[in-house]
RNA sequence: GCGCCCGUAGCUCAGUGGAUAGAGCGUCGGACUUCGAAUCCGUGCGUCGUAGGUUCGACUCCUACCGGGCGCGCCA
């Protein structure tokens, strides 16, 4: 249990003690909240209660804080002192003891500490990316690969289980085009005469394609006597490339996925028609000329939509309603998908759909991952798929690396639309906040080696509190502490920027501490207790890192 | 026209209905014979887009408007 958990039950007992004692009426009280007071010296942990109890119980914040106080500070550990402040406030600080018990704890799980374990943990699954096959990733989908895969981190460090999926949308039109293109660029190749679709894929990536089918391929291909069977051919060719290419970038932005989940096999395994069956037998299913459409205003849609079309074929939403239900009787939890802001008006009739199949609404999230505009030399690079001059996360992977582009993308909320400067980026290593980070950790490893050549090993039993009754190592000390309850908090809002946020903050006052502070001296107490608090943020950065795919380097 | 996201310091952005609105970058000025200066310290006069409302209290919630972005197919 953290310890705002801890404080949320003391509270309550003080609550229950105060009102069996009869020094508080019997009443509705509010639901108590913790809070983080801006300033320090307002405690570590505040709470608003007995101000938002006044009204209701008609005696004044004052008062009843002065009641709640005298229960809160009987006989425990954690807290160190209850202060009540001016309108009303109760402020809590957290002794000096916990903090140092603290962080040998946190020397004693190193790896597994900040990870919660759960008697039932949830089954998730997280769909995340399913960029189209029919070319290379763009900066939006890299965005949406290190948001989900830090999320199903989050998760997974929580304490529930994740499973990854990727989503390959290889039927439809879509496929058809990417075929009637490829197979245009294979006859230009082999110079014959040949029609470019207008709508067709411009990339320069479909040349390659070609030559790739020219050279693998060429007998099998040249069997098909009609233009249609070879575009069939090629669609199936490129996609198998192109989903390769993508299974192969997001490794190596180290995201991957349990699961690659092909629309074709829901149409090819009747998985569209039951789930068709299913919402008819619900009553979710109309017919109007010759369509069947879904009620979706019943779950706040604008308008219902059609499912299946007068001639028969399923629409799209059709295949991803089997799709979704496909994943409901794959017994999941919950289910999270992340979308690319263009879809936003998808929302509403796929999580209607979802609620129709399972009853339930807290089954289906749909987080959306903002824009992302990649600035070169102070101008937004504008990308167009279908013109082809987009920036791939390939380049994004070769150019800036893993570690800056994972963290540049997950340090904002998802909400805000992110300006990757890619100049800056690449440019200065040093004015990335992820080398900050990276550099306090090194730093640190660069302490122990110094310790191991003087022979000195750590002994965190050593450690004492008068060493640590410094303000530098305090705030360490509460931030170490208070990293299970970030992680809680990041994975339950699905806000991995609160814990780039949080280790930026880390960072920052180890570096304070060290600037104040050497950790290596004649005193072996006071060497010990350093080193100890050092290992301890060396430990809580790493995990963070981890959590976010970021490296930890030892040395830079 | 309808829907969604955004609007906070010069720039990029944090900020759960709570106390005096903060970080990074940039600017300018300091700090290494000693564990890594990729660091630290100092330096900020902001109509929190505007106007109303809700209440003990609003950057936060509600309404309207302004500005930027993205959607609004029986495409996928």
């Amino acid at each position: 249990m953290n310890i705002k958990n801890k404080i949320n039950n003391i509270i309550i007992n003080s609550f229950e003690k105060a009102i069996s004692e009869g020094k508080l009426p019997v009443a509705e009280y509010p639901v108590i909240k913790i809070e983080y007071p801006r300033e320090s010296k307002f405690g570590d942990y505040s709470t608003p209660i007995a101000l938002e109890s006044a009204r209701i119980i008609k005696r004044s914040p004052m008062e009843i804080g002065e009641i709640l106080k005298n229960y809160i500070c009987k006989n425990n550990d954690l807290i160190g002192e209850v202060y009540l402040a001016k309108p009303g406030f109760i402020n809590i600080f957290i002794s000096l003891n916990y903090l140092k018990e603290n962080m040998l704890d946190v020397i004693k799980q190193r790896e597994s500490y900040g990870r919660q374990i759960k008697d039932n943990p949830l089954r998730y699954n997280i769909e995340f990316v399913s960029a189209n096959p029919t070319g290379p990733m763009n900066v939006v989908s890299a965005r949406a690969a290190a948001l989900g895969d830090t999320i199903a981190n989050l998760i997974e460090t929580n304490g529930d289980l994740v499973d990854r999926e990727f989503y390959v949308n290889d039927f439809g039109n879509q496929v058809n085009l990417l075929g009637i293109s490829v197979l245009a660029r294979i006859k230009e190749l082999n110079n014959e005469p040949f029609h470019f679709p207008e709508d067709g894929y411009h990339g320069e990536y479909i040349k390659d394609i070609a030559r790739w089918i020219i050279d693998n391929y060429s007998s099998e291909f040249n069997g098909f006597k009609d233009d249609e069977s070879k575009a069939v051919f090629a669609a199936n060719k490129a996609i198998e490339f192109n989903t390769s290419s993508q299974k192969k970038d997001l490794a190596d932005f180290n995201v991957n996925f349990k699961t690659w989940f092909r629309e074709s096999s829901l149409h090819a395994k009747g998985e569209v028609t039951k789930a068709m069956k299913r919402l008819e037998q619900y009553d979710h299913i109309y017919v109007e000329d010759g369509k069947k459409i879904f009620r979706s205003t019943v779950f706040g849609d604008d308008k219902d939509r059609v499912v299946i079309r007068d001639d028969g074929r399923p629409t799209y939403l059709m295949a991803d309603i089997a799709y979704h239900n496909d994943k409901l009787e794959r017994g999941y939890d919950r289910l999270i998908d992340i979308w690319g802001p263009d879809h936003h008006g998808y929302i509403a009739r796929l999580s209607g759909a979802v609620q129709a199949l399972c009853g339930r609404n807290d089954m289906f999230r749909v987080l959306i991952s903002q824009q992302v505009n990649l600035i070169m030399e102070g101008e937004t690079v504008k990308m167009s798929k279908r013109l082809g001059n987009f920036s791939t996360m390939r380049e994004l992977i070769d150019e800036v690396g893993v570690d800056v582009s994972r963290f540049f993308f997950i340090m904002r909320s998802m909400d805000s639309h992110l300006d990757f400067d890619l100049a800056l980026a690449k440019k200065n290593s040093s004015e990335n906040p992820v080398f900050y980070l990276q550099y306090a950790h090194a730093r640190i490893c660069s302490i122990f080696k110094e310790a191991e050549r003087r022979n000195i090993s750590l002994n965190p039993e050593k450690a004492d509190l008068e060493t640590l009754s410094n303000n530098e190592a305090v705030v360490i000390l509460k931030l170490i502490a208070k990293f299970p309850e970030e992680i809680s908090d990041a994975a339950e809002t699905y806000e991995p920027h609160k814990i780039s946020t949080f280790l930026m903050r880390l960072a920052q006052s180890y570096h304070r501490f060290y600037a104040e502070h050497r950790v290596l001296s004649e005193d072996d107490i006071k060497t010990q207790t350093n080193l100890a608090l050092c290992d301890a943020v060396r430990i809580t950065i790493k995990n963070g890192l981890h959590i976010l795919g970021v490296s930890a380097p030892e040395s830079m």
